[in-house]
RNA sequence: GGAGGGAUGGCAGAGUGGUUGAAUGCACUAGUCUUGAAAACUAGCAGCCCUUCACGGGGCUCCAGGGUUCGAAUCCCUGUCCCUCCGCCA
């Protein structure tokens, strides 16, 4: 949720974002317009509510003193359902209003490159050579199916498209990976671990900034009112919704391995082959709670855990700073890594990591009051994959696959394969 | 699933119709004292919104939403969550 006093003191600026980001750039307009609308109708209730309130004071007065109140009761009375629909008017449209600047994504950090789609997203840097192969490399469902470990024809059977099964040695390395990204960040990067609920409800969708713009992108429950969750950065991020932290005690660096579920919807046709976009993943995410002094630092932090994972798993990958046209709703800053898939012959997204700023406590309302001062401030919040563990999964298959179909398992990850240095066909 | 109890400020915890936004304690901030600290003492201390250059003024909030009343933390209804007991169950 933006702070509609930054945008009433400078809307040309909130204007341009909105325009950067591919938005309609009048809706600005027509926030301020509402907002106009919101504090008239709060104005004119408001006067009427405390005449209400004096006179009934006065009324007190009068009968302790076993003085006739009738006439002002009377009157009271009339005013009271004058009150009752001034009151009624203005939740109206403050209601309006809400949900009318709940749809405007987060203003974009000063450093983000402008542009209208990926294309223009900045490379920051890239590691790692791209393995060059003696073979024509194959596809991670290609040499998944072809080892017997990876089934998508089964999964279609029992579930429908966009779900798998692993098999054997591939559900375990799938389980190796999870267990080296947990222990990585919660021994080396100092996290915190969590297990958390899976299924979430409408208010921590809307902390995050999924609903209600972005409903159609989650599962529903029927017939509870929950939500199965896309990330764990829903529940990791609301963990500390409407509560009053301490600045001592910044920051959070939350972790989570946790399935993630998207329904995927509008992108019918896209990647229907193999694991890279399916209805249910696994992720370790990490989530910060920040300073707000703190937060441009403790990006950099994030996104040096994510790159540590690649690096200890030896692919090559780059990092990209996304521009304003591809960047996600509730970032201000966010940056991508994309990881070398040989056999798809290019990179692709493995971690996004987010800088939120203040966009998201103020939807879940998080605070933090800092020493000697009186005003709570809202923390800044921070989430990235560290990482995506089945997008990992076909980066390995595909990185490490060799001439006789076999896959090498990459040395960080044997002593979590039983020893095991390679994965070979049932 | 059945029966009962509860939800109040950063925390603990009073308060059952009228100057109660809320006693008290803790925490926090400032001061006195002290070489310094602690203790003690004194004072301050909820959030959000509207208005004002400012001082200030006003409104809302005691889980949420309705209702009764001139007036609700307090009474009534609905819902949510938590606790205890019984049943069932991984």
């Amino acid at each position: 949720m933006l702070d509609i006093k930054r945008i009433e003191e400078e809307p040309q600026k909130f204007k341009d974002n909105l325009k950067n980001r591919g938005g309609d750039s009048s809706e600005i307009d027509r926030i301020l317009e509402l907002n106009k609308k919101r504090k008239e109708s709060i104005a004119e209730a408001e006067e009427k509510k405390a005449e209400l309130n004096r006179v009934s004071k006065e009324i007190a007065l009068m009968k302790k003193n076993k003085e006739d109140a009738n006439d002002k009761i009377m009157a009271m009375r009339e005013l009271g359902s004058t009150v009752k629909n001034l009151e009624k008017t203005a939740a109206e449209v403050k209601d309006n209003f809400e949900m009318q600047l709940a749809g405007i994504p987060n203003l974009c950090h000063d450093s983000v490159p402008v542009g209208a789609s990926e294309d223009e997203n900045k490379l920051v840097h890239r590691v790692g050579e791209p393995k060059k192969l003696s073979f024509a490399a194959k596809t991670h469902d290609e040499i998944g199916e072809q080892l017997g470990l990876l089934d998508f024809d089964r999964a279609a059977k029992v579930t429908g498209a966009r779900f798998a099964f692993l098999r054997g040695q591939v559900a375990r390395l799938e389980r190796a990976l999870a267990q080296f990204m947990l222990d990585t960040h919660v021994e080396e990067h100092g996290y915190e671990e969590f297990v958390t609920p899976y299924m979430v409800n409408e208010k921590a969708l809307f902390g995050t900034g999924q609903f209600p713009k972005f409903k159609e992108d989650v599962f529903h429950i029927e017939p509870l009112p929950y939500h199965l969750i896309p990330t764990a950065e829903v529940t990791l991020t609301n963990y500390f919704a409407d509560e009053m932290l301490s600045a001592d005690d910044l920051p959070y660096m939350f972790t989570a391995f946790s399935p993630c579920f998207r329904s995927e919807a509008g992108s019918h046709g896209r990647d229907t082959k193999g694991l890279i976009r399916q209805h249910q993943f696994h992720k370790v995410e990490m989530v910060h709670l920040a300073h707000p002094d703190k937060s441009y630092e403790m990006h950099d932090k994030m996104l040096g855990h994510a790159e540590s994972i690649l690096k200890s798993l030896e692919l090559p990958y780059e990092v990209v700073a996304l521009c304003t046209g591809d960047i996600g709703f509730s970032a201000a800053k966010c940056y991508d890594i994309n990881v070398w898939l040989p056999g798809q012959d290019t990179y692709r997204e493995i971690s996004s990591c987010s800088n939120c700023e203040d966009f998201q406590a103020r939807r879940a309302n998080i605070r933090f009051k800092e020493k000697g001062e009186k005003k709570p401030k809202y923390v800044h919040t921070l989430n990235g994959s560290g990482l995506a563990v089945g997008r990992t999964l076909l980066a390995v298959l595909e990185n490490y696959q060799q001439e006789d179909g076999s896959v090498l398992i990459p040395e960080v990850l044997r002593k979590y394969m039983n020893g095991k240095d390679k994965i070979v066909a049932i």
